[in-house]
Parts: structure tokens; sequence; C-alpha cells
DNA sequence: TTGATGCGTAGGCAGCTCCCTACGTATCAT
DNA sequence: ATGATACGTAGGGAGCTGCCTACGCATCAA
């Protein structure tokens, strides 16, 4: 599967607020069933299991067997892909705002310059 | 407009290969106008201009007029939200990662420690 | 074995996405 | 003013999304 299709699937995973928020659950209170993460949304759960299926997809969640329930569980790979795909613009605009941050360090530097030129011909 | 809002935007946005690439465009390239834009891909003018409102809506790009160029940029506050909204799973996954090595460790230097004990037995 | 529980899938419907062609509008060259 | 250029929008069609209810299957308690 191209690199593209991976991406593909979990921004999509992710341009939902029920994913997400089914992702946040999953994060601060740990692994669990179904029928605990569906208890938090006001919708039928069929389709909270539809959203986990998205998300699996994505592979941004797994889910193994528990005697009849199923514990989902956040996976790392797909959210580092992200990352990944993001570092290119962080690093562009750390450079960016570097540079800016440079150029206004120099008019600083430059105003704080002239500011003393004017203290030393008016003195008191 | 709730958070939540503007991040469903930025990843529906993102969802979707020929909006990356025209992201990746304007960041290897620098600025530039439809045309330019549109030449690097198999898709009739107008698909392209509709793909850059949806950036634009979702605020990853921003557009100004040049004469009768519409000219594109990159803008970065949209990509840092994502950013910032991955942030608590990086934390997480660094210090599972962290936990993980640790573990390792441990049982690389009682491995270790294993061997030198073995070592001493059979000297030479 | 029987009934209850936990979960997934099937089927259906309203609305959105992504592409197209046709057209409208602003700007520029002549 | 006239025609060309650069861009956006309108309108439409095929396919996907996100929700629902109904149902099927596996597991567990009694």
């Amino acid at each position: 599967m191209p690199m593209t299709d991976v991406i593909d699937g979990v921004f999509a995973a992710l341009a939902n607020s029920t994913r997400r928020a089914l992702l946040a659950r999953l994060l601060e209170e740990g692994d669990q069933p179904v029928q605990r993460l569906a208890a938090h949304f006001d919708m039928a759960r069929p389709s909270v299991s539809e959203h986990l299926k998205v998300l699996k997809d994505a592979g941004l969640v797994s889910g193994r067997r528990r005697g009849r329930q199923q514990i989902y569980r956040l996976e790392h790979e797909a959210m580092a892909s992200i990352r990944d795909w993001l570092a290119p613009y962080e690093l562009f605009w750390r450079d960016k705002l570097a540079a800016m941050s440079a150029v206004l360090d120099e008019e600083a530097r430059a105003e704080e310059e002239e500011q003393t030129r004017v203290e030393r011909e008016e003195p008191e």
C-alpha cells in the first residue's frame, strides 16, 4: 500500500470529532471495551463500533478479545506517520520564524542604539 | 468557532492527496499562482481552485492578488493546531517508549551481569 | 441448554465530496 | 473598446460518510 493512502486514511479518520474523542478516551483512560467507550456518546452503540472500525483500518487503534468483550487500545505507528508528514512544514516554519526574529532583533538593536544616541544628545 | 470545528476542517482538508500535494508544492517552490500549481496536476484547473478554497477555508493557505493572478502561500497557524492536537499523544508514547526501553536496559544489564558471573566461573 | 450480554454487520437514507464542463468577472495587452 | 488571460463559481453526477434500526454470532451465567 502506497504511503499516500496510509496518510489519506489516517487524516480521514481524524477528520471527525467523535473519532478524535474516542482516541482521547483511550489516551486518558487506557484500553477499554466498546461498551464503556460508547457510554460517553449520544449515539447508538453500533455507530461507535463503525467509528472504531475506521480507526482500526487507519491503524490508529487495535482490538483484542477478552471473553465477549473487545478491548481497544491506541496504536502508535499511525500517529507517528502524521508527525513525520508534518515535519518538513515544522522545519520550514522554524527557519522562517528564526529569520523573522533575527530581523526583529536587529531592528530592536538598531533602535536601542538610536535611543542611546538620542540620550547622549539630550543629557539629563 | 469551537476549536473542534477548526481541527475538523484542517484534518478534512489534509485527507486528500491532491491537497497535500498542493501544500507540498507551496512548501518546496514557494508562493505561486493557481495556473502554475494546476500545471502539475492531471485535473481541470477549476478543480484545483476548489481544492485551494478548501485549504484556504481550513486556514492552511492564504491568497493575495497580483494583477489578474491569485498568489497562494502557506499559512502556519492551521498546521500548528495539528501539532498541538498531536502533542498529548506524542507525550504518551514518549513516556511509554521510555518505560519500555528502561525495561529493556534493565534486562540487558541483568543479562550482562549473568554473563560476567559465567565468565568468572569459567576463567580462561 | 436457555437466556442475557457484548459486539459487529446489513441495509437504508440524507447529506457531503470530488470530479467534470459551462459560464461569469476582473485584469491586462493592443 | 476588443480579445485574451487568470481565476472563481454554478450546476450536475457518481460515490462516499455518518447516522439509524434490525439482526446475527459468540460468549457467559444459571
